[in-house]
DNA sequence: CCAATTATTGACCAAAGAGTCAGGATCAGG
DNA sequence: CCTGATCCTGACTCTTTGGTCAATAATTGG
């Protein structure tokens, strides 16, 4: 996971929060901010209740800075599509980073998907600001892409949705999809073959 | 909403029951199961937190009868493709109705979206057993409308997938989208041309 | 090796919240 | 208008849980 103001933190100070924020992962993305405790999230990063609460003052701290700090590497791969690319490439590796993300980091996808269902209380000015922005920059790309007519015209946030979405929809409702296919399946790589398809589909102009 | 078995149940204890399932439904789906009082559902009922639990014996079993009276509801519209139908024209609509009911029922949307995030505990037979039943059945339908070639040919329970992420992340990321989107739109009505648009291209033979 | 600082914890406290219950209010049928 | 059944609630209990604190243990730098 990504720390990386150290300044002035002790090596303990730095290994504790770090297992503390490790282990509150696992927890908040199971239950959700009220199905969590503080106790579980001790015993995950084998301290004490008292000891986690010395290095952060409440539950609620605890969880605004996970948040924050997961934040940039979850949208990371949005700010990576490169303008020069190949258009319909570059969305396909965008597609592919977002769901190989899901695999790799479901923690992370439930700890956002359960904020944003509960109306994103710690998120509210990001989603207006820094996301919104981001999203901009993506969909200005696209737009040029679309109307040099390298790329079939679509709704360009719609089709970011739409990648969010599915993608996501891998590792948020993961259970229900393992409950559907039943076993011998492997779900990550058969979504990406039909992602792969779908929007080669939908965008090839 | 849908409660029948109003079998020997006085006017009082049918409206009562209603108002408790009705209210729960507003503050599961803002709160999830965790987060969710019976003071406030008794709040949001407009009676007394005892007289509550005068009709249901647990806040469990307000939350396990709304998931199992909604479930159907919910999933009807899965079993209303219609094999006889024309192929492409049964996804759409299809689709098209599972927006109209994320549009029109985000509460339920979102019910549904916090009991999978948890894993389902209330749910757990029934993914694997009618849930799974019912995507096979629809599975068959458009398997075979694929070989006969009259719909292109793809997974069809990523298809089925697709569907449902896209279709519910209008109603249970609605925070989002109205962030991303910013004033000025309709998320809605947007994402069903997007969404006609997109299933077009990818199922057209 | 010795302070001073930092780290840790057992034992608390207070608030919230699920669920109970005895008794009073209301209502429906006669 | 009476009575038994249904309905409702104030006041309660018990458990969970977020958070505090004083005392103890480790660590670190001089």
């Amino acid at each position: 996971m990504g720390e990386q103001d150290d300044r002035g933190l002790t090596r303990i100070q730095r290994r504790n929060r770090e297992l503390i924020l490790e282990g509150a992962l696992t927890v908040f993305s199971n239950s959700g901010f009220r199905g969590a405790t503080i106790d579980q999230i001790a015993g995950e990063a084998g301290l004490s209740k008292p000891n986690v609460l010395y290095y952060f003052a409440s539950k609620d701290e605890i969880h605004k800075t996970l948040l924050t700090t997961l934040l940039d590497m979850w949208l990371a791969p949005l700010s990576n599509i490169d303008p020069e690319g190949e258009p319909l490439q570059e969305v396909l590796d965008y597609v592919a980073a977002k769901l190989r993300m899901s695999r790799q980091y479901p923690r992370e996808s439930r700890l956002f998907a359960y904020e944003i269902l509960r109306g994103a209380p710690h998120l509210t000015e990001i989603l207006g600001g820094r996301l919104r922005g981001t999203v901009e920059d993506a969909v200005a790309i696209l737009q040029d892409w679309m109307q040099s007519g390298r790329l079939r015209n679509v709704e360009p946030h719609h089709l970011i949705f739409s990648i969010w979405s599915m993608t996501q929809h891998y590792a948020d409702f993961e259970v229900q999809v393992r409950a559907v296919l039943g076993k011998g399946h492997d779900p990550f790589s058969e979504a990406q073959e039909f992602l792969d398809d779908l929007y080669r589909r939908l965008l090839s102009p």
